[in-house]
DNA sequence: ATGTCTGTAGTATACAGA
């Protein structure tokens, strides 16, 4: 089973490349964020292709902003728009922005989400990022966390190595002791980075600013995450960020990031044996040629 | 170089958000 997460910063801007990429890596899963529309324009401009390429999909629309989408042609279960707890902004009390949905694919509880950027350290906007990725931890946890994948734009680099410069983002919202402390409340719940995981040396981003040739010159963050729970780590058979999808004609200013997983081990195939030893080629020597 | 993309409003160009 292939899974991705893309913030493709506007599904509408993002139609021929976002189709193109469908069909080419053939993702079974797919969490989209910054999908900018509302749920009927989505179904409008994307359905149509969408049910030709065998996608279910489940849309957290909210217009202008936000908005966030979960596809998946391996099924889509027991869906939620939101999570319990989930605060407002700029009312905490209020109606959630359209920032997570996730749904049960293939076994595995799937969560696309769209962290609140947090703008300025100390703002409001920074409160709520750290008030919403709370209630995400409470969320994770009553959802059970094993058979989880917790994917998507998590505005947070985890360490100093996911940002190009660390001296360059110092005071900065995306790198504060708070932020990452934040998230790893998530990860704790029982949760693995796939990606660092997979490359635990390596200049892995997944975001690149549009301005001053920031790609071309690799200086980046890896703020996309992929989190799995236990259940799933064995089975994490390939992990990277497609970085094809940032080049080129209108991209994304981030690249999505994917994960392979092999099948679940359910029975239906039975155990892996070994096969039976053959004695006689083992016993088999060899004889060279005389003379 | 606060350097580029999105969206919106609304008709040319400015503003906000990232």
């Amino acid at each position: 089973m292939r899974v991705a997460t893309w913030n493709v910063n506007s599904v509408a801007a993002r139609v021929p490349r976002l189709l193109p990429w469908l069909s080419q890596r053939r993702p079974d899963v797919v969490c989209l964020q910054e999908t900018k529309l509302d749920t009927q324009a989505f179904d409008a401009l994307l359905g149509e292709d969408l049910r030709a390429l065998g996608y279910a999909w489940a849309h957290h629309g909210q217009g202008q902003w936000n908005g966030v989408a979960l596809l998946s042609r391996v099924g889509l279960d027991d869906v939620e728009m939101a999570f319990g707890g989930t605060p407002g902004y700029p009312d905490p009390a209020g109606a959630p922005e359209a920032r997570a949905v996730s749904a049960v694919c293939a076994g595995v509880r799937v969560y696309s989400l769209y962290v609140p950027n947090g703008r300025e350290v100390e703002s409001d906007h920074y409160e709520y990022k750290l008030t919403w990725l709370a209630a995400l931890r409470d969320a994770v946890i009553a959802a059970g966390p094993s058979s989880a994948l917790v994917c998507g734009d998590i505005n947070i680099a985890p360490a100093d190595a996911d940002v190009f410069d660390p001296a360059a983002f110092a005071g900065h919202t995306h790198v504060t002791d708070a932020e990452r402390a934040a998230l790893s409340a998530v990860v704790d719940t029982g949760l693995t980075d796939v990606l660092r995981q997979r490359w635990p040396d390596e200049r892995v981003f997944s975001y690149w600013d549009y301005r001053a040739g920031m790609f071309h010159k690799d200086l980046g963050m890896r703020i996309d995450l992929i989190l799995a729970g236990a259940d799933l780590v064995p089975r994490v058979a390939a992990a990277f960020v497609d970085r094809q999808a940032r080049k080129g004609t209108k991209p994304s200013d981030h690249a999505p990031v994917i994960v392979d997983l092999d099948d679940a081990p359910d029975g239906d195939i039975g155990p892996v044996v070994p096969p039976p030893s053959n004695p006689a080629r083992r016993s088999a020597k060899v004889t060279l040629p005389q003379g």
